[in-house]
DNA sequence: AACAAAAATTAGGCAAGCCAAATTTTTCTG
DNA sequence: CAGAAAAATTTGGCTTGCCTAATTTTTGTT
């Protein structure tokens, strides 16, 4: 029952819940890359194995079965991360697709040996939570940068895991998980964030700093 | 095109050749689980995509094309059972079925870092050779246990992967890859083999001794 | 050589996942 | 509120990979 697939239509969806948006046809499909008619499809057979309730034009919320399924998938997922980066030596940037294949397919003995050869770690490289084997998960409590004070001292926190080309960005400025920096101010209309790492100073678009998520500290 | 199933077949047509086999419908089908038909129906899939020659009513043979395919998807597997042993502490006798599935999941990138990452080995955790990248493969010049001369000295070259209990037992008796005897004796009408160790004794049954590739030195 | 058994193939069907096109429902907009 | 646009669903069809049952070909036996 837990192919690939429905896997994968269970994370989107757990990852729109999250997120706020409502979990509508067209919001999975744009998002999984199919066909409204797919989605449609994949959602009746998910509702009739207990995985989704379905209200008809509107869109499906996961049972805790659902639920259930989804955190065991985003553990494995970000799991395989974190190995693939500290045991291989593969870039943040890089491992997410490898993990999107591995996630549906290493067994749950390899899987527990992964956890445990890294120190049953509990974040990826990203910083997002590593869900527990009995599902529960830390919710990150933060802010995102672009709503964080001028004079703040804060540091980096998460940032998805999905888009490499920003990741590959913030590499090359040292702006990575758990660096400490202070916020000076920020430019007007929309300017750029001025931003202090120990002696050195950067610039961040108004962009990116949506999409950074900081711990005020 | 080298889809999960496609490798498989693949992987099962290169290893009935290897060991002198004809690949005929029912062997292929007896080594998969699946039925006749089933076989039947991939064949003529293979044959058009050109990776085998079918002989109606008689097998398939690889084409080179067909051949690579298997070296490569052997590689995959063998580098895979070692880095799971290496890395990730598994017994040589239970990593088979996950190499199964991951030699078929797992990407390029990440499979040459794990050959990086192991040193560029050259033998699978059971003694058989990894194909190279450009699928050239060392042939094992060994002889059977079973067809030793008594009195030889030896050591154990290789053993197949596929029966775990075989190699539980093998590790039971402290019998594995590289370990230096001296064959003492047979005890007649398909009796055990006496095998000195060191200074340890130990029988082995004929039927053992068969699965058992040696190295006479 | 003739017949039975074994091996192989063909024919027809099923489930998972996807698609395009047609239709229905909801939402938006003037 | 009426009509248009957007969203969702239904319908029918395609591919992969498997199955059972029926048929054909080969092989083995007397």
């Amino acid at each position: 029952m837990a192919t690939t697939a429905n896997e994968d239509y269970i994370k989107t969806i757990y990852a729109l819940e999250s997120s706020g948006q409502r979990a509508s046809t067209s919001r999975i499909a744009q998002r999984l890359d199919v066909t409204m008619a797919s989605v449609t499809g994949k959602i009746k057979h998910l509702a009739a194995a207990g995985y989704v309730r379905h209200t008809p034009y509107y869109g499906v919320t996961l049972t805790p079965k659902g639920r259930k399924l989804a955190l065991h998938t985003l553990r494995r997922h970000r799991l395989i991360e974190l190995f693939l980066v500290k045991t291989l030596g593969l870039r943040w940037d890089e491992v997410h697709a490898d993990a999107e294949v591995l996630e549906h397919a290493i067994s749950d003995k390899v899987l527990e040996r992964m956890y445990e050869y890294l120190g049953r770690p509990e974040f990826d490289p990203h910083g997002a939570p590593i869900p527990a084997e009995d599902g529960s998960i830390k919710e990150l409590t933060g802010v995102r940068l672009s709503d964080l004070p001028s004079g703040a001292r804060s540091r980096v926190l998460h940032v998805s895991d999905a888009d490499g080309e920003f990741l590959r960005y913030l590499a090359s400025i040292d702006f990575t998980i758990g660096t400490a920096f202070t916020l000076r101010d920020r430019a007007p209309y929309g300017g750029p964030l001025r931003i202090r790492i120990g002696r050195r100073e950067l610039d961040i678009g108004p962009d990116a700093a949506e999409r950074i998520l900081v711990c005020p500290s």
